[in-house]
DNA sequence: GTGTTTGCAAAGTGTTTGCAATTTA
DNA sequence: TAAATTGCAAACACTTTGCAAACAC
């Protein structure tokens, strides 16, 4: 196993996961470069051109698990899809309508001063979607 | 026709659509009290319950046709599925996840300084989401 | 009348599930 | 070996589409 993988199946163990064949291949795709904006689609193809094909239901487990386990995030735009954000920090996004492309905004950009409370429970993630039409 | 039902027809009109049974059903169902947050689902629903059961096709072709026209506002959340939000003024959203509820957070309370520009094309519109776990 | 809108049923999309076979610790 | 994980195929929720009949202007 090449270093690479090796740091990922330890990203994995510390979180809690098994370091399975399936897992280490996913993360190491997922966190090959810096801040990646990844469908299960396409992360699916891939696994398959990487010569390791995995399967979608595979896909889908691995991505819940990883955001589960704050490896990830998942964010949900129109159509039912989602997009699985490496980047887990806080940071929002422009969503171009026209190339369905996801672009981060730094942080330092976006605040939300005066957050209000829910009236009940905790809050569990902001997300801020700006669709931009060509 | 009844005051409330010329008002929607009016308000129909003033947008492009034209007045049909169906639009002005849907439409005075929806602008019936303020800031409503309704499914197609729940809309459909509605339709029924009023004696004048309307189409799924048509729940949403109109609620498409609404938000189109800038009547009202589509809030996608997980699932594949979609809030229709009748205030289409900036304000944005708790959604509280173990109920599914979307209630509103008064536009004063969040802001978005310093907000940078798409590298191409026009904002479209800003959602802000935070869910909220119980 | 003419173009628009509706409703039905079928198809579509992205995602989730049940369960036997496989893999991991 | 015991528990967790995988892959297949079927099921799923929500939404969209094609097209003939009905409607609005």
């Amino acid at each position: 196993m090449t270093k690479q993988l090796l740091i990922v199946a330890d990203k994995l163990k510390y979180a809690g996961l098994r370091p399975t064949r399936q897992r280490i291949l996913l993360g190491s795709l997922l966190w090959r470069e810096e801040d990646r904006h990844v469908t299960a689609e396409q992360l699916h193809t891939e696994a398959k051109i990487a010569g390791m094909p995995v399967s979608m239901a595979t896909v889908y487990n691995t991505l819940h698990q990883f955001v589960d386990a704050g490896l990830l995030h998942q964010v949900v735009i129109g159509g039912g899809s989602s997009y699985f954000d490496t980047n887990t920090k806080p940071h929002y996004h422009f969503l171009y309508e026209t190339s369905g492309e996801l672009e981060d905004i730094p942080a330092e950009n976006v605040q939300l001063p005066d957050m209000p409370m829910p009236k009940s429970g905790a809050i569990q993630s902001i997300d801020v979607l700006i669709k931009v039409r060509a």
